[in-house]
DNA sequence: AAACAAACCTGTGCGC
DNA sequence: TGCGCACAGGTTTGTT
């Protein structure tokens, strides 16, 4: 599912593609993904507009426009973002489409099958009442950057299980489950050790293995699993998948020591892959 | 403060 | 082969 190396693919796809074209013409279909606010507040608040952005925060992708609105999607589980030609036939569920000016004649198409996902305009002045969660979200660790001593202060303030605080949006923006798993197995920390039990040299681990999975799935283009249908905005899947070393590899052996990954389901109902020898 | 559950949806994959 | 059902997951909200 789109975590933040997903979604920062995505917003690369719209820096270069989508930002500097005017959007023409609006269309909304399901109006359940326009819910935040409604099918004419997008139409109106898009047409006619053009995008001087792309921008990323956590999961969110943010585009400031050039009437002082800015849109903003969120791809949740099951949301794509395709730029597509005209003439080429729209997926199931095209939920909104943005028909963009110049050549070739394309359009910017918002795809999600169990609409969770979202398209909101709002105004960045008003952000506080039309965007709240923007607010709440913690340190993005590839847009902000994020230190050891950042990472320290966050674990030494509360004493929480691991993948739950790398789970909460609060603490650290982009991180989701697939992620989740895969950090710890890098810093060979257990999901459910508490934060606060982290002895300096554990830190240190957890604060580097953050930042290197982050950016090899970036670089990978993120993972593109087999009941996923996570693409780019030109439809290409990612390939981080294949370095996967323990999420959706139950009973396989763990690509460092031999020994099989465990599976369960832990804390919010999430399914958690690890290996029982390598993290502690 | 932290853990937990439920809700929102629908395509997929499994067992029978 | 066909059917039904559990499951997947990001986020909010409410409860323990």
């Amino acid at each position: 599912m789109p975590e933040l190396p997903e979604v920062e693919t995505v917003r690369r796809g719209l820096e270069q593609r989508f930002v500097g074209r005017r959007i023409e013409r609006v269309e909304v279909g399901r109006e359940r993904t326009v819910r935040r606010t409604s099918r004419l507040a997008v139409i109106d608040g898009l047409t006619g507009a053009t995008a001087v952005a792309a921008q990323r925060k956590g999961k969110y992708l943010i585009c400031p426009l050039d009437t002082g609105d800015s849109m903003m999607i969120h791809l949740r589980m099951s949301g794509r973002v395709l730029i597509e030609p005209t003439a080429s036939p729209r997926l199931a569920h095209t939920h909104v489409v943005l028909h963009l000016g110049g050549s070739p004649h394309e359009e910017l198409r918002f795809v999600d099958p169990r609409t969770f996902g979202e398209v909101v305009v709002y105004a960045p002045d008003n952000a506080a009442v039309e965007m709240p969660e923007l607010a709440r979200l913690g340190i993005d660790p590839i847009a902000d950057g994020l230190s050891r001593a950042q990472v320290a202060t966050l674990v030494r303030g509360r004493s929480r299980q691991l993948k739950a605080m790398l789970l909460d949006q609060s603490v650290i923006a982009g991180i989701g489950n697939i992620y989740a798993d895969e950090i710890l197995h890098a810093a060979r920390l257990r999901h459910d050790r508490l934060s606060d039990s982290l002895k300096p040299a554990e830190i240190t681990r957890l604060h580097h293995a953050i930042g290197a999975i982050l950016r090899a799935a970036i670089e990978a283009g993120g993972s593109t699993l087999r009941d996923t249908q996570y693409v780019d905005t030109a439809g290409q899947g990612g390939w981080f998948q294949v370095s996967h070393r323990v999420y959706d590899r139950e009973g396989q052996p763990c690509l460092t020591c031999g020994r099989s990954v465990i599976h369960k389901v832990v804390a919010v109902g999430r399914s958690t892959s690890f290996c029982p020898r390598c993290q502690k």
